[in-house]
DNA sequence: GATTTCTCAGACAAAATGCCTGTTCTGCAT
DNA sequence: ATGCAGAACAGGCATTTTGTCTGAGAAATC
């Protein structure tokens, strides 16, 4: 009935945010960070959060020495691809294009940001096409949902 | 502690999509397409749907007749647009950027998403730049976060 | 050996979510 | 008019998630 439960929440996004900053850490190591002049409970609470994130495999545990030592299991672009996905399945039929002429469209694009996407789209383009062809083949490529 | 309320659930998108469908409809018009052969009950559902989506603003309900009739404040793209900002505060600071150039990365594009994409950012660009231009001023627009 | 620090297991309240049961009210047919 | 089918509304409930916290035990250090 509610949730199920793989995705990162806000709290366990907090500890990710500081595992990416630091690369790996301890439990302690994120609590100070997380809660500066933090309490025993925090300590459980950060312990808490690895846990689960362990179970749902975001984060990795080493178990080698006594104090484990956690690193991130996801990057950023991961988690965004992952969310995109999941967005693009709820609202777009599982298609990702939708998704990018809205940002296109609405998203505030510096000129920096419309060059740097010509690049990519003209970069991913198929390299038997000239540079900026308006219109190459016009079937063809089917959508994939996956 | 669980999330804050004013996202639209699973269910909540499976009234939203009737919904869309249909333009509008009255509970029961939305209760047979949601449960086909539904009980009382499954009418009783859909209805606290509605009235939790109209508290949150995603429904409209017109109360002028004997039986109201609901109609969705929010189509498909203003959901994207929704979810899209929201992912872009989690995870990249407010701006919109990282998404538009993972997708640009990562989507599969057809030939047509190409062009399609290319021609958004042509119309989207500064009119009085050439169309391809590759950078015409380097500093300039800050990027917003709202 | 004592103290500290860690891991681990479990409990807890608050909230969200989906579902269901009444109860009341309206409009219509008899 | 009166009874009835259907609608609205209010409230409750079980389950799950989520963030927090407690207690017990094991390991390391002094």
């Amino acid at each position: 009935m509610a949730r199920q439960s793989s995705d990162v929440t806000e709290s366990e996004l907090d500890v990710l945010r500081v595992l990416w900053e630091l690369g790996k850490g301890t439990i302690r190591q994120l609590t100070d960070r997380l809660y500066p002049r933090g309490s025993a409970s925090h300590y459980a609470t950060v312990q808490k959060l690895l846990d689960r994130m362990e179970a749902k495999g975001y984060v990795e545990r080493d178990r080698s020495l006594f104090v484990h030592v956690f690193t991130a299991r996801v990057d950023r672009d991961g988690l965004i691809g992952q969310r995109l996905r999941g967005l693009a399945e709820a609202l777009c039929d599982g298609s990702l294009t939708p998704l990018l002429t809205h940002l296109a469209r609405v998203g505030e694009l510096s000129d920096e940001d419309r060059a740097a996407l010509r690049a990519i789209i003209d970069e991913t383009d198929d390299p038997s096409s000239s540079r900026h062809a308006k219109r190459r083949s016009k079937g063809g490529t089917a959508r994939r949902n996956t």
